[in-house]
DNA sequence: TTATCATTGTGTAACCATGACGCAATGTAA
DNA sequence: TTACATTGCGTCATGGTTACACAATGATAA
């Protein structure tokens, strides 16, 4: 079967990668879970290293399998390494019980996790469970909260990491739909940066970045005075990734 | 004996750190390194990870053995994972030599390497080499060139992270002495940057964060005018680096 | 002893980014 | 037809940034 719990031997021990996965739907940030079967608690999708893949590889691989995305944004923040995050991990039960033939001590060792967070487009994101789940599924930001070990630590670094990213690089591409307003936009940020911002120096401020292009369409069938469309400008924001924004010094 | 390629089996496999330590002398920024015994090479200097030690404990425990400090500034900034980072690991032949009843199985072994960087007071370092070292020295960043496997990737990023730092957290305590000039400072940031600062902007905008308390002393015996002295404000630093500098959002 | 000159301390004017807010146009819903 | 939330565009005050000017200092050279 084509899951990481079968044929453990062929991960490097010891270590483990965990992925914070942000989504953005309906004006809400949301982090896909997975649901543990019978324990009523969450754990973000994570898995292992293969003896010849870099990490990123790894993460990759392990992100495909749960979303059905190549490409995904992804990015390496922090290693979580607390020698109490490796006890009383509640999925080894679920594992043992699964599968009873399995090589357990492989999962009882201590785990070092090397968190990753990914931006991803909501809508193109297939949700994939796995035997230990009931299934994995987009939760609001702030509802993740009934995690397993430390992975409430790992979304709070993602995040903050994230909040940091924004200072000098664009974020959006990997987020929104190809076609986005405006305020869809600012919206984004918004619940990034966890405050409001003013409508008008937001515009003004990402238009500065050069990496919009206003289309000739305006959203329709909306309430109110119909906005803008704009895509970015690929060729500007692949640009802006690279020399950063300028911040500082 | 006290180094850590005996008695390996108290570490975690496949994880190690290496660490970048930075200092400032004479105006230029350098880097710890160690030169191996029989291979005109230059490596981190680095180490293994106990198996109920955090990632930060060890590589603090690393470097108090290298440098003879305590409480060293140390922040954890990528993982190296690349597969072929393992392959022709020059030190595995030292140590097989020097260490003859060892168990090399564990240093054949894949290695994923936490990159720390570390920022440290150069008069304050006694350099301490190792069995495989023929010495411990201080080299300028510039210089820091002919190393083994991805070293040279490790400096590198040691760099870029410090200069991201350098925008949202006051940077200097851990590197200067504790009385210092703003020329000396400014240095220091030129450096880290590697481009010129203007000396009048800079000392408004570095005098802006309050971290500074300007002496009633001036610099003595050095030619032209005695610049004046200055120390960091403890509290609003340490407050400066727990808020951040403003940036961005 | 005096002049030289690189360096330091202080200041200033033009420019740009930012924050706070005004106002007219739009388009659905009452 | 009117009400009203929303959007597009703009203004003004503030503060930070860039690019300089100028006098004071103090070792060094004449």
């Amino acid at each position: 079967m084509n899951t990481p719990y079968h044929n453990n031997q062929e991960f490097l021990s010891h270590i483990s990668i965990d992925s914070v996965v942000f989504g953005f739907h309906e004006n809400e940030l949301k982090v896909l879970l997975l649901e543990l079967k019978d324990l009523e608690k969450y754990a973000l999708p994570g898995g292992f290293v293969k003896k010849d893949e870099t990490i990123e590889d790894a993460a990759s691989r392990i992100l495909k399998w749960r979303t059905g995305l190549d490409e995904i944004f992804l990015q390496q923040f922090k290693v979580f390494s607390s020698p109490d995050r490796s006890k009383d991990n509640p999925t080894i039960p679920i594992i043992k019980s699964l599968i009873p033939n399995i090589d357990i001590s492989f999962y009882n060792d201590r785990f070092i996790s090397i968190g990753f967070f990914a931006l991803v487009e909501y809508t193109l994101v297939n949700p994939n469970p796995d035997e230990l789940s009931i299934k994995c599924e987009w939760v609001n930001i702030d509802d993740a909260k009934n995690v397993i070990i430390d992975h409430s630590d790992i979304i709070n670094g993602a995040l903050e990491a994230l909040r940091i990213q924004l200072n000098y690089s664009p974020i959006g591409y990997n987020l929104l739909p190809q076609k986005f307003t405006m305020p869809e936009l600012q919206k984004l940020y918004e619940t990034i940066l966890g405050k409001q911002l003013d409508r008008r120096n937001f515009q003004r401020k990402i238009l500065s970045y050069n990496i919009l292009n206003r289309l000739d369409e305006k959203r329709v069938g909306v309430a109110h005075k119909s906005p803008y469309l704009y895509e970015f400008d690929l060729e500007n924001y692949q640009k802006a990734l690279e020399n950063g924004l300028k911040s500082g010094w």
